[in-house]
This record gives C-alpha cells, sequence and structure tokens, in this order.
DNA sequence: AATGAATGAGAGTTCATTCAT
DNA sequence: TATGAATGAACTCTCATTCAT
C-alpha cells in the first residue's frame, strides 16, 4: 500500500511539474498564472498547492527536472572511448533533444532560471557547469588528439557550442515540423568544418 | 509647441525608452513595474504615462528602438562591395556591438517581444527577417564568389550566426568586464574555420 | 457502537477538545488553523472533523470545558458555611488555578469567546454570570457579616476580582515558573487589605 | 506647500490608523479583514495600502498610537510633587481613560500585540515597561513615605493595578454607558482601603 | 510637464471543509 | 476511524492605469 500510494503522489506530482514546465515554456514564468498551470494539469488553482508550497517552488522543480539526466547523460558521453566528432555529435544531439522532451522544462531553465532566489540557482549552477567542464574537457582532449586545431580557445568554444545548441533548441520548440536530425546534422559539420572550404 | 519644445518631449520619451529597455533587460517584462522604470528616469510612476499610453507600448518602443538602425546598418554593410570576410566580421561586430548599447535593449527585443500582441510583433518581425534576409544574400553571395563552400546550408547558417551573435550578447552583457573585440574575433574565426585543422 | 466504545470516542474527542484549548491559547482562535490542532493531537487535518463538524464548534467546546466544572466549584464554595475570608481564598484559588489546568481552555475562554455566535455565547454566559452572582452573593454577605466594610459597591468589587484573576492568570500562563500559591496569597491579601496601613 | 500638503498624507495616514484601531478592537487582528478597515475608512480594499505596506504595519502603528502618549503621560505623573494617593488616582485615571480614546487602540494593544514579529514588539515593550516601572517608583515611594503598608510587594501590586485598569477597560468599552469616572474612583478607594474594615 | 491619490482587477496563497476510500 | 486529495471562498498584496490639480 504505502510503496504504490507514495508513487501515486510522485506521478501526480510529475504530471504538475510538467504542466508547469509547458505552460512556463509558452508564456514564461511571469507571465503564467498559477491558474493557468492548474487548468492545464486539470486541477482546480488552489489544489496546485497540494503539489507545490510556491509558484517559485514549481519554476525550481521544471529546472531541475530539466537539468537531472541532461547532465548525467553528459557524464555517459565523456566516460566514454568514443573518438572527438563522435563525442560532439552526441553532445549536440543530447542538448537539442532535451528542446523537444520534458515539455519544454529545458528551454524553462534556459529563460526563467534566473527569476530563482539565489540560493536554488546556485544547485542548479553546479549541475549545469558540470555539463559544460564535460564538454570542455572533450574539445581539450580534441586539441590533443589532433582532431581539433590548436589554436582553439576551448572555453570560448564550449560556450559557442552551447549557445548555438540552445538557440536551436528554440527555434525547433517555436517550429514543430523542424527536423531533429537534419539541425543536428548540420550543426555539427558546421562547427567542424566552418564556413571556409578546404 | 515650436519646433524646440516638440524635440524636448522627443529627447525625454527617448530616455523613457532608455530606462524602460534598461529595467527590462535587467527584471524582465513581467518582472519590472511602471514604478521601477519611472523611479530609474527619476519621476514618479504616473507620470510614466505622459510618455507611453501602456507598459505595452513602452515595451514595443523598446524593441523598436532595439531594432530600427540595427537593421539600417544591416543594409549597409550588404550594400558595400567588400569581400565575403569582410562582410561576414561587420554583421557579426554590429549585432554583438549592439548588446552592449542601448541600456540592453537588443536583450529585450530577443527575450520579451513575445509578450507583445501580434499586430506589433508582426511588425518588428519584418524589420527583423530583412536583417536575416541581407544575411542569407550575403552567405549565397559568398558560395557563388567561391569564398563558402557550396554544400552549406545557407539559410541553416544564417539562423547559426544570428544565433551565435544572440547567445554571445547575452554573455558580454552578464559580464561588463568581457573584451568585445575578441569575442568578436574568435566568433568569426569558429564560423569561418570550424574545429578542424585544414 | 457498545458503551465502551462510544466511551473511547468520548475519550478521544475529549483529547481533541484538549488539543484545540492548548492551539488555540498560543496563537488564538483565528491566528490557528485546523492543521495544527491536528497536529498538536497526532492526527491528519480531515480526521479532525471526526470530532468536530466546524472549528467552530471546536471553540464552543473549549469554552464550555473552561467553564464547567469552574461554574460548579463555584457553587460547592458558595454553599459551604465556611467565613467571608475562607471563601474568598477559596474563589480566588480556584479561579487562577483554572489557568494552569486544561491546557489553557480559560484562556481561550476568556479571550476568544467574542468569535461565538450570539447563540453559542448565550449559552455560555448564563453559566458565567452563574459564577458571578456565587461571587457577589459571597460578598454582599460579607458585608452583611461585618468581614466586608459596608460601604463597597459589591458589584464593583465582583467584576474586579474576577479582573484581577483573569489578568493574574494570563501572566502565570505566560510565566511557567511563576509561584502560583504565592500569587494566589498575595492577591487576596490585597484585596482584604488594600494599600494602605491600618 | 510642501508643509501643508506633507501634512495632509499624515492626516490621512492617522485616520487610517484609526479605523484599523477600531476594526482590530471590534474583531481582533485576525478576525478583520483589510477589506473591513478600508470600508470604515471609506475608501476601496487595495487604496489602503498607500498609507501601510501591509496589514501588519496597520496593527504595529495602531500599538504606537496607543502607548505613544501613555508611557509620556506617566513620566508627567511620576515626576509631580504630588502625594501617593493622588498620583495613583492619576495613573488609574490616564490608564482606564485611554481605552475610551483612541478608537479602541489601547485594547487592540492590550489584546492584539502577540502577532507582531518579534522585533517590533520589543520596541513597543520598551515603551510599555517605562510605564510599569513609573508605576513601581510611585508605589515604593508610597511605602517609603507611609503612605503603603511597608509589607506589600511593591512589584506584585504594580501588576495588579495594571491588571485591574486593564480589565476595567475591557468592560468600559464594551459598555459605552459606563461611568468612567465612578469606575476609577471605586478602582481607587479598593486598592487603597481593601475590602475589611477599619 | 508632472504628481499625489485612488482604483479595480487580478495575482499568489491559505484554509475550513468535504468525501470517496 | 482515519486519510489523501481536492475544492472554493476568502484573504493579503501588487500593479497598470486614471485623473484632478
Amino acid at each position: 500500500m504505502s510503496g504504490e500510494e507514495a508513487s501515486k503522489y510522485t506521478q501526480h506530482r510529475q504530471d504538475a511539474i510538467r504542466s508547469a514546465a509547458a505552460v512556463f515554456a509558452e508564456k514564461g514564468y511571469h507571465g503564467s498564472s498559477t491558474r493557468d498551470i492548474a487548468e492545464h494539469l486539470g486541477i482546480k488553482q488552489g489544489s496546485l498547492y497540494y503539489y507545490f508550497k510556491s509558484k517559485e517552488e514549481a519554476l525550481a522543480e521544471v529546472c531541475l527536472y530539466a537539468l537531472r539526466d541532461y547532465a548525467q547523460q553528459m557524464d555517459v558521453i565523456a566516460a566514454s572511448g568514443q573518438p572527438f566528432e563522435a563525442k560532439l555529435i552526441a553532445a549536440i544531439t543530447s542538448h537539442i533533444s532535451k528542446y523537444r522532451e520534458q515539455n519544454g522544462a529545458m528551454k524553462v531553465y534556459h529563460t526563467e532560471r534566473l527569476y530563482l532566489p539565489e540560493a536554488k540557482r546556485e544547485k542548479l549552477y553546479q549541475l549545469g557547469s558540470g555539463y559544460r567542464q564535460n564538454l570542455e574537457n572533450i574539445i581539450e582532449e580534441g586539441v590533443r588528439s589532433g582532431a581539433v586545431r590548436s589554436d582553439l580557445d576551448c572555453h570560448f568554444a564550449t560556450q559557442t557550442v552551447i549557445g548555438i545548441c540552445n538557440a536551436w533548441g528554440e527555434l525547433i520548440v517555436r517550429d514543430p515540423d523542424m527536423e531533429l536530425f537534419d539541425v543536428i546534422q548540420k550543426c555539427t559539420d558546421l562547427l567542424s568544418n566552418g564556413f571556409i572550404p578546404k
């Protein structure tokens, strides 16, 4: 009884987090009302507080939801023995795909996290910077292996990869018809080879 | 009533737009109150309505302010007879620099425009897509001239350039110590040459 | 259904009343939530409604609990054949001690009864005024017997005795280290002899 | 202009404090809504926040309003050269009269101050304990001068005087027909001479 | 050209209460 | 007998907006 019922609450709460993600993604944190979220979830406004003790907690949960396995996936990629190009494409795929999953939680994390209080933001920041560090290591390793040209500023390159992924993430969220695979492949190609012919 | 008085009003209104830009950039549209804007401008809340008939109009003005000469500059760049590489660096410079100017209006445009009603957004969209089109033309021209490799998806490349500029724009706004010139130069280099050694 | 079960319910209900008394005494009626009371009792919020059909009923029960044997004790004192001074000290002892018993129900009665609807308040008022009447009779009797000076306004004196007891009751509730016996003795002495030396 | 207008706001705010006092006195702090207060003042609910930044601030202001000159009056009485009996009657008069003035602010202070946060309560406590100290000094002085019997516990007596004043204060607030002067005179008499004939 | 004062709508939040289980 | 879940009404508070001055 206990295990199952506990997981029922947890399950419903998870639904609530996903509803919050969807609404925040569409209208922004301050642009969404708790009534909007409740309606999306199919309950009444007041009942939302059975699952969150404040609107802000809902935002924090959405952000956590976005980051949780995102950072984890990157750990796996970094630890794999694949060559640079494979790791790069895996990272980009992982990142951009996230924008299509989890009801837009990734977009919410990217756009709205600044409305969280310092303490909670710090916690998220650690998860996020683990990801960033992993990516930077991959690129540095690429330099050492000769797969990446040695005059590249690896820190700069890391930020740029993340920036591109976020930019395309926003675009594919806005346009549901866009081909995910196509975007990923072209991003990788452009980052690898640049504009100029060899 | 005279020309001079009218231009004094225009001047003050411009100040109001810049204040709105600064406040919106820091706290977001919904996170900012009209009192915040008025305080930043050094007047009282009610007086703001002498310059804007609504908070939303203030947002629209900030977005317009961001785009106006931004699009114009691109026209100039596109019309110039420079070679591809020069045009690319000019475009990136123009775009990223904007984030440091105009009290963050560019950031507001990028982040908050979705809160404008359809009609106003449409108007902005036209200005923005003129810019996009110019950039795409430049790249296509680069392909024809041989400066850009011919298997590049030009539309994709355009969006990516814009995406990178916006991503770095956000970063340099958040960190005032960052070297603008350095960023611009590295963006151009990465876009031109990619990761892989020639 | 059996006698034993009914009395088990009665017993539990009594516990609930005592919990309500404690919580109301600490935070006031409007400052306490039904969740607070339930927590104090060790059950869940909804379960409280098995014992009370409303929060207001809980308040009424607490007040009744406070007054029930309080008034009764006064009947006993009044009916006893003791001399005036003994009766006075007995009344004061009974009254002030109540504040240390019944989880603060007496304080609740004194402070929060105004939140009861007229009808219920009326019922309590009768119990209370029985007490008051008894005390007034004792004093009047004291006048007749010569134990009390004849120019005293007995009604006024009654109210004052009650007022002093309530005031000290509040103080001893707030300070658990205060010596009950000491307070009672000093109250009696002051009321009997006044400030001025004989 | 400035002086007069500033005092207009101050005047209106004072009206708001008095309205809050009246409503809190009747229904208690938690039993009163900000709408009740606004209605009593003849404005709309939201407008109340032009004068108070929170309901709690309103309570704090009411308490301050109650105490401000109350403590001051006691300073004057204590400093006067009158004999003990005159000082006692002056103190009682000052205290009990307060309950009829200031729209019940004194009652609010006595009953509802516990809902203020520690910091604000502390500030009030200092004002209140100055009053208490003054009264205790008067009684001790009475002992030294022989006007008060020497075996009296002065601290106890002080608390009792305050307790009686508060108790009668509550009663005269509830019953507008009660004769203030009569009550004061009888309180003084009872405290001075006690029940027992000389 | 600007402000003080007020408003009303709507926000987030709490909470007494209900009820199927 | 007790609970988890939900509800709806009320509450405090914020804020864009208006307008007489």
